[in-house]
DNA sequence: TAGGCCCATACCGTGCGGGTATCACCCCTG
DNA sequence: CAGGGGTGATACCCGCACGGTATGGGCCTA
């Protein structure tokens, strides 16, 4: 019963995601023989069929599902054991918290302005990412602390404090008779025949079936407004949405978005806690002054 | 950059926890020179120093320790996969419920009542362990489930279910004065000077200093107390420590201890999903009928 | 100063991971 | 129905990286 090594692990993952060792193979800069081998040497060891060959190429077995999802969490674990170390050789590296492009904005620049305050603080670099990103580079190591937002991204392993709750309003082109109203519920604005809700893709690059238009990035939805074709409901704050075109209009009954600061649940860095402690101040002193 | 191979990790977890490579390479079944060249390997490649050696053995640098952290939450997610993988081959496998001897023990009966009494459930084997073993197992995938207690366990990366939320008493030898109460308060119980608080063994099996004997196992300590020699503070519903010659005590302002259900934060299982569902039901209805 | 106790270095053998060539199978297609 | 293309599996060989033994070189202590 030895342990499996990240190169099986490594492997493994790419057949998965490709559900083809030829272009597992070449993805990984092997040749495909050897890949074979290891994959079968893999369910020789763990006693179990991982993936079901054909002539058309392989699928994956329900262990080999599990393992899958288990192997990316153990190959993150090891990325960001090594990133972490090298980090921890150079105690002046500043420290790096992700963040979704043009979320929470207001708050992120009071985040800041406290850390830069504090003499203590050490330096924070800033991470941009897309939606959902920031998990994945939370589990790698490639960031130290995010902004992130529940109940939308997961949280799953990540430590949190939280530092807003606030509603969410509708991003809806100015032209569209919405835009004249005051509030309106999510009733009214999940199914506008004119304005259907747009598709992200799935993580393996997929559209799903719908009516509204496919996007990827948030700049591309935030034109789609201005052109009169979807509407979306995002967070009162998220101002990189608002173009001179867009008109906000709360909806009343949208549950509740927190802007939560997370981070590895098992850090232990002083410097990440001074961090997370001067957040925590910059909450409570939020509570008198209203943001923004 | 490439990535770290877990042999690598388990050399340098193997010298971090001995400081001396003699007895590290011994651990691990090979001669010392590989191993201080695989050191020094892995050393180079991450560009830092993680072992200061001199002539009486080593000791972990900053980096170093940070390394030897990750470096077991990575080798624990490892070995769950191996685990979770073998376990997800065979559909009929018990789940594996975690839970420390004797705490919370009507509550885990009336649970394994509940999953029995629900046809597609699947089965559900008890391993019973000491304080604090609970997060090890579940990280490793030698659990599926674990009852652990909030605030007392570290429950970092998991996700949970509060099943009950009670006070705490005193367990005093039924001769000492302290018996006679109705009640205490934390202060009068924390500092008694003829029942001084046991002490339990560190990670590295060495104990803290102090008055109070030690203790590794739950039975020794519940003889201690009814020899007359020390009292413990433990939740209302831990049966496992009495013996006819205890008494307990209600400690008025004790913390309250929550028995939660635990589980990995990304576990996806259905069948673990079943068991998770049917113990919320459980709770819910427990609202009601007082347990005990 | 001799000896013991560390870890590092030098040097060598071998097992395993990877490469090339080829096979076996299935489906499609003309 | 036969042939070709595309899939993963097998056979065989090679090189290197990992592990073993022998030895060196500090640094204490007796």
């Amino acid at each position: 019963m030895d342990d499996l090594e990240t190169r099986e692990l490594r492997y493994f993952v790419a057949v998965a995601e490709e559900l083809h060792f030829g272009r597992a193979a070449e993805r990984l800069g092997i040749a495909q023989p050897p890949l074979s081998r290891a994959i079968s040497a893999l369910e020789r060891r763990l006693d179990v069929r991982l993936l079901e060959r054909d002539h058309r190429g392989a699928e994956l077995t329900d262990a080999g599902a599990v393992l899958l999802r288990e192997a990316r969490i153990a190959l993150d674990a090891v990325a960001a054991a090594a990133r972490r170390t090298r980090a921890a050789g150079d105690p002046e590296r500043p420290l790096v918290l992700a963040t979704k492009a043009g979320a929470s904005h207001e708050l992120l620049q009071r985040l800041l302005d406290a850390w830069a305050g504090e003499p203590t603080a050490p330096r924070v670099e800033v991470l941009l990412c897309e939606v959902g990103e920031q998990a994945g580079l939370l589990r790698r190591g490639r960031a130290d602390l995010a902004i992130m937002h529940r109940p939308v991204d997961d949280l799953a392993g990540f430590a949190t404090e939280d530092l807003l709750t606030e509603g969410q309003v509708a991003i809806v082109p100015g032209t569209h008779p919405l835009a004249e109203r005051h509030e309106v519920t999510l009733a009214e604005v999940q199914h506008v025949p004119d304005l259907p809700i747009a598709r992200w893709p799935r993580l393996d690059g997929t559209y799903p079936e719908g009516p509204g238009p496919e996007v990827r990035t948030q700049s591309q939805l935030a034109q789609l407004v201005a052109l009169g074709r979807t509407l979306l409901v995002i967070p009162a704050s998220s101002r990189a949405w608002q173009w001179p075109e867009h008109v906000a209009v709360p909806v009343v009954d949208a549950p509740p978005i927190t802007t939560v600061l997370a981070w590895p649940a098992h850090a232990r860095s002083p410097r990440l806690a001074s961090l997370i402690r001067a957040a925590t101040r910059l909450r409570v002193g939020a509570a008198a002054p209203p943001l923004s």
